[in-house]
Formats: C-alpha cells, sequence, structure tokens
DNA sequence: CCCTGATTCGC
DNA sequence: GCGAATCAGG
C-alpha cells in the first residue's frame, strides 16, 4: 500500500467522520487492517472500541503472571504480493495514453442506482454515533438555543463498492502542491482515475464542488 | 456466526 | 512502516 497524501487524508476524514475501519477499507481499497494499523501509526484518535480498555487500571504488581495470549503464528502465508505483480502489470503507460473519460466522468454519486448492491449502505447512516456525528467544521458555532432541531448531521456518500484491490501506483497525482480535493474521479485500478485536485475547503479534503455531494444531509437523503 | 477495533510481530 | 494474523467484545 502507497499512503500518499492522498489517501492519508481520505483516511483521516473517513476516520474521523465515525465510519468503520472496514467501511474505510472498503472505499480506499484495503483491509481494515491496513486502515485500523495506519490510524494507529498516524496517532488518529482511537475510536471506542468494542473490547474492553486493556490499558485501564493496569498496575498489578502481583498478577505478574505474564498472559501468554501470543501465539507464534508462523506467517508464511501466501506470498501473493510477488504474485500479483506479475497479474496486475504496470498499466500505468495505457493510463497515461488514454484520457477518454472525460465526458462521461463519473464522479461517486451517492444513489449508485443500480451499479453494484451496497449492503453496507444502510448501515453507515447506523454506524454514526450521534455523539461524533457533527464535525461541522464548516458551519460556524450555533448557539445552544437550537435545541429542537437536531443538528444536520452529515453522511459520507458511499461510492460503489467496487473491490478492485488495485494499488494507486501510477495514479498520477495532483500537480499542484499544498492541499487539493481528494476526491476520486473514475475507479482505482482503471485507466483515467485521477483524484479531482481542485483547491478544497478549508478543512476539508474537498473541494466545494464534491464536499457538496460528499456530505449528505440526513434528512436530505431519500434512497 | 456476524460485526467491531486493537495489538502483535514477521516482513 | 506495513498489514495479516490474531485477539477480544458486542
Amino acid at each position: 500500500m502507497e499512503w500518499t497524501d492522498e489517501t492519508i487524508a481520505r483516511l483521516r476524514d473517513l476516520w474521523s467522520q465515525g465510519l468503520s475501519t472496514a467501511e474505510i477499507g472498503r472505499q480506499l481499497s484495503i483491509t481494515k487492517n491496513a486502515v485500523v494499523g495506519k490510524a494507529h501509526r498516524l496517532g488518529l484518535p482511537p475510536r471506542p472500541s468494542p473490547i474492553r480498555n486493556r490499558k485501564a487500571g493496569e498496575g498489578d504488581a502481583v498478577t505478574t503472571d505474564a498472559p501468554p495470549r501470543r501465539k507464534s503464528p508462523s506467517r508464511a502465508k501466501a506470498p501473493a504480493a510477488t504474485a500479483a505483480s506479475d497479474l496486475f502489470p504496470k498499466k500505468e503507460e495505457a493510463a497515461v495514453a488514454e484520457t477518454p473519460v472525460e465526458e462521461k466522468v463519473v464522479a461517486p454519486v451517492p444513489k449508485e442506482t443500480g451499479v453494484v448492491p451496497q449492503p453496507a449502505v444502510p448501515r453507515v447512516a447506523a454506524s454514526l454515533p450521534p455523539k461524533v456525528a457533527a464535525p461541522e467544521p464548516a458551519l460556524p458555532r450555533r448557539e445552544p438555543v437550537t435545541p429542537v432541531k437536531p443538528e444536520p448531521r452529515v453522511l459520507p456518500i458511499t461510492r460503489p463498492a467496487t473491490p478492485p484491490r488495485f494499488s494507486t501506483a501510477g495514479i498520477d497525482r495532483p500537480t499542484r502542491r499544498g492541499p487539493s480535493c481528494c476526491w476520486p474521479i473514475g475507479d482505482p485500478g482503471t485507466p483515467g482515475f485521477h483524484f479531482c485536485g481542485a483547491t478544497p475547503l478549508p478543512g476539508k479534503p474537498y473541494c466545494a464542488e464534491h464536499a457538496a455531494i460528499a456530505y449528505v444531509k440526513i434528512r436530505d437523503r431519500r434512497d
């Protein structure tokens, strides 16, 4: 996995949006382990873990029995990575050679009507923790005088669950340096895939155009 | 069983 | 640094 600025930005964004690691992994076409591992390494704020807080009151001088819960897993699994390069030879040349998809550029649309069944869609909304749910950096702070109205929650759009496990290697990256809209154009792994690259909104990984479709108010969301 | 996130540890 | 394997709770 090549952790580019864009992928990391997306990881951070999705992570902060409260998506599950598996969901983030799906959107980035990586495994949840990779997501968790990277997030951990990045020092991203840990999310409510289903398992017990193992470093809660650790200080038992008495029970010094080293819990040998560690196995010795001989991780000599299938070296798929090596074979993968064979399966997916460099398509970069072809990618740069043709750039036809401009007209029918299909940005990830919230409602992929009939592209691929997306079983995870309904769960996204449900998995949005109400407390964590309102990172609304774009909106000015409202006074607490808005009680009855639930503040508009945002939903990360769930893009087609096309699970092509391609690497993003060779994908053109924005030429300009600094923040750039990391909205994916096209499908990862297919020729012509690239990121938007426009100047993102402050505090957001997407430009105004894509942020508008990336963040959908729940109440406006009709499936 | 499914899901979740956390941690370990070979690479 | 990376992430599969593994653990562990819901």
